[in-house]
DNA sequence: GTCTATACTGTGATAGAC
DNA sequence: GTCTATCACAGTATAGAC
């Protein structure tokens, strides 16, 4: 593993664990087995290290989302969507750690920045303007509690259970809470 | 309002939005209109302030806690619970989101230490040892999707509907979400 | 109860030797 | 590509005047 590489995978676990702020460069150098200075050699600030580190996740997010752009959010489509969004929550789970946990604090970062657009637009497709507050309760439960759970999963160390057993019971479970939230015509129960 | 009482609102503010360790004792000095060391008079360092900060919220879940370890978890009890945990989240949504967003990077100071494991009994109450994974997905999301979500709405600003409305609206999708959840006896589907 | 002054440590970042 | 040395600054905390 490339030195970028290895300093990008050590930051994400830090920033994820012990939060970006609380996470010095020094701190980094000492994981890394370098000095400060050589951290800085591949990545020119703080920063660009947070944006290498979180960077990759989000843009795959916007992808996962571009489709949902270019059609009408069918039942089947809002099934690959959901099944889609827990694959991505379990296979960037540092990253989405760091977003839940810090992203309100880390506003003014432009790769928090594109998450928080990105977490808009997926509320835009799945409700429509009149949503009542039960709906809007029920999405942000779904994902929130979703994205959640896997966190606390994580960082509490749970017993883990199989992979594919968990994310079928995510996507059930998120399916049935979203079953009564229509996107665009409200007329189904 | 005493300046006990102002530093450890401002503080609480403050922590739950930039971080406690991106907090520093000088912003609070500062938003305060005081000097860091006029601070450091009122509370001996920047932990105690945070102990200040979220302790008496800790301490009242703990409170809301208690009753169920003294009885069976009936229907009822387990819906008045409910109530009463949305309240907690919905008054003390600062606190909350202190937990949710930092409490994994603060396991080693006391007070987090002590959120930690009333998360853990919570869990304890309302699951035997033996439930399946889709129990335990219901179970985190219904909690922790519910605390997300009331975070989220602050930290976003979104537009806030009626309290009244909202905690109707999240007791009943809670209780949908643990309604197969069975603590005792699984005999019922 | 609040302040200034200070001590000490740690921070992100730069310069330049190797 | 890695290092040491250094910078300017911010961090928590203490001492002591008022």
């Amino acid at each position: 593993m490339s030195s970028q590489e290895e300093l990008r995978s050590i930051a994400l676990d830090e920033f994820a664990r012990a939060g970006y702020g609380a996470t010095s460069l020094q701190r980094i150098a000492e994981l890394a087995g370098l000095s400060k200075s050589s951290v800085l050699y591949h990545y020119a600030s703080k920063e660009a290290l947070l944006e290498a580190a979180i960077g990759p996740a989000i843009d795959r997010l916007g992808a996962i989302l571009t489709p949902l752009a270019h059609a009408d959010l069918t039942p089947e489509r809002r099934l690959a969507f959901l099944g889609e969004f827990v694959d991505f929550l379990m296979q960037h789970r540092l990253e989405v750690h760091m977003f839940i946990n810090q992203g309100p604090s880390l506003v003014d970062v432009p790769v928090i920045d594109r998450a928080n657009h990105l977490v808009l637009r997926i509320a835009d497709y799945f409700m429509n303007n009149s949503a009542s507050t039960e709906e809007r309760m029920r999405f942000g439960i779904a994902l929130g509690g979703a994205a959640y759970t896997l966190c606390m999963i994580s960082t509490y160390e749970l017993e883990v259970p199989p992979a594919d057993e968990t994310r079928a019971a995510l996507v059930t479970i998120m399916s049935q809470l979203l079953a009564s939230v229509r996107p665009k015509s409200p007329s189904q129960e």
